[in-house]
DNA sequence: CTGTTAGCGCCTTCAG
DNA sequence: CTGAAGGCGCTAACAG
């Protein structure tokens, strides 16, 4: 019914072989006999079987992208822009062309792992892990073994936003530093006055959430302000002692409560940081709400820099990461377009993005 | 090296036909031979291998979602919602689990076209076209073609916020009814007072885009309001003979600068309606630089009601589509969880959201 | 440069 | 309910 390889290799009026191997390139074919190939490739619109042509070679032209979440921006950036430098290998013919896909993990450990398992069956080229990683040691040691599971089938494994594994199976990882952006952050607000701010974190269990959360209390303790950045790093779920930081979901909804109750608990704040800049909306919608103004009587302040802020009102002062860029060298990473960084570990900066979103508090000390 | 099915055959002694149907679970096996097959798996840490399982079963257990930008929240939002309801399915253990995997198109007709070969190499279970469909004619017949071969090997296919294919290989179509909610938008803003309203049109040639202009089109002729609703439908890029219609990309920056050349062509603009809620965020900027109020000296709206228009300031008038829940359903109709609608084609709602960016006019006439 | 020969690992009749 | 045998379509040594 579908037509094969032998379909196309009796129109040419050659050996399978040799279309397999005109198609695959890797091989030297006369150009003659490749052009009538590549005809009877036309005329009968073959397309190759891919499971065949893996099982055969070991191997498949699939690269996967695991993100926490699709709709969120941050992660839609990077895989774009990895799937975009992926794609432009593409050699047009039925030859070359990898297939980035992402998947979805929907920020669960278990599902994390399922997709890691379906992606295996499929043998990949390719996986890329985005954003940051759950810290549960459970799931790390889980997530490591499958890891080196998959690098010993010969699948190139880049991680893209947290931190190297410890018994690292990556080819590459790109990190963020996320913990000296958000230290500059904050420093910015003590820079402007500010000494009673309270922080949105992400969830709890995450790197990206910790190294945030530590450059913050850093600030904070480099200039001698608050109590909250005890011995313990972050704590439980909820607020800390103080009630200054709570944890929340990377969903505006979840930024309008957190600040809430961020604000019940200490109506004299003037200043909010949140763990990006969808939970910052969220945060000044609350304060709207509450007839407070942005930045006349709080600052807020978010990270990533996600191509809204800068539409925001007011603008938003944020972090930016280079989404598009790490994106994009991820994807060449993967593909072996590019080599990696010395050592397999590159951090990537993160910049202070002032906008109108920050200001002095309302009487400066 | 890798472990296979007579490895795992072996360790439970049994026959490997025996281990691919406790796998594949659709086959009659003693309970105390599945268990033994099952322990056998976990203990040797069998993972299927999916090119030697999709060969010899002429069909894999992948789901193709095409969009054509995973950055925008749009189709962020789609793909996530299918690939969740795809993924609820998994039974956790070697056997089901559909992987759901999206696939950027970028918005190029070639691109969208590579993808769907790479895709049908795949020889996947489903695919989901997800957004509006290029309108160039060429491109719907190689599409059409294509998807049909797709269906002539099995794969389920979806298409997700596009009109049906006249040839139709589609299993279902959940489209999007553009024009009504379009034309309610606009009935909006001319019962609001509105007379010289500025269109920013999304990209030309798309499915999208002329139904939302011809809903826009059909208020301001319903209202006798216009001339810009010529016969000849959506007419070329750039400004219509009026300036009143200007086309752009979805990105806010695209609709920055529409708003700068309407308010050229036309400084006595009241209302702007945008292809989409990112685009108008781009316009209400643009407005806000010259000086303009939103809505006091000019309204705005957008469409698709996405996440963050609610907390647009102003709130964004918008038409909501319910995103989540369409892209829920074709995950399902794709995996054969829900059947196809009579007739297999569904049109969706699209319902007015009316919140502060739009108002009266300065000086109603 | 090209043809021939074996499988890749699994599923699926067919027997038993 | 279980085992044995054949082949899915392609690639990768080998020859020539």
């Amino acid at each position: 019914m579908t037509v094969t390889l032998v379909d196309v290799a009796a129109r040419a009026r050659v050996s399978p072989a040799t279309v397999s191997r005109v198609l695959n390139g890797n091989y030297p074919v006369a150009a003659a006999t490749r052009e009538r190939v590549l005809r009877a490739v036309d005329e009968l619109d073959y397309v190759l079987n891919g499971p065949a042509s893996s099982l055969a070679a070991a191997a498949s032209d699939l690269i996967g992208i695991l993100v926490d979440d699709i709709a969120d921006p941050f992660f839609g950036i990077i895989a774009g822009a990895a799937q975009t430098s992926i794609g432009d290998g593409v050699s047009g013919r039925a030859g070359g062309g990898k297939l980035a896909v992402v998947c979805n993990t929907g920020g669960s450990a278990e599902r994390e792992l399922t997709c890691l398992t379906l992606l295996q069956r499929q043998r990949p080229a390719a996986v890329i892990l985005a954003g940051g990683a759950l810290e549960d040691p459970r799931h790390i040691a889980a997530t490591t073994a499958k890891l080196a599971k998959l690098a010993a089938c010969g699948t190139a494994v880049v991680l893209c936003g947290r931190p190297p594994l410890p018994g690292g199976p990556a080819v590459a990882t790109l990190t963020f530093d996320h913990r000296g952006g958000s230290r500059r952050l904050t420093e910015h607000l003590i820079a402007l006055g500010h000494r009673r701010i309270g922080y949105v974190a992400g969830p709890p269990d995450r790197t990206t959430t910790r190294q945030r959360l530590e450059g913050h209390r850093a600030a904070l303790a480099g200039a001698r302000i608050g109590g909250s950045e005890g011995a313990g790093g972050v704590e439980g779920v909820g607020a800390d002692r103080e009630g200054l930081t709570v944890y929340c979901t990377y969903e505006r909804g979840s930024g309008y409560e957190a600040a809430r109750e961020l604000l019940s608990h200490d109506p004299g704040l003037t200043a909010i940081v949140a763990a990006d800049d969808t939970v910052a909306l969220g945060v000044c919608a609350a304060l709207r709400e509450k007839g407070l103004r942005v930045p006349e009587d709080v600052s807020v302040a978010g990270f990533d820099d996600l191509p809204f802020s800068a539409d925001a009102v007011p603008a938003l002062t944020t972090v930016r990461l280079p989404l598009h860029e790490v994106g994009r060298r991820a994807g060449r990473l993967a593909v072996g377009a590019e080599r990696p960084p010395p050592g397999g570990v590159e951090t990537i900066d993160a910049v202070l993005v002032p906008r109108a979103s920050t200001a002095p508090p309302p009487r400066v000390l």
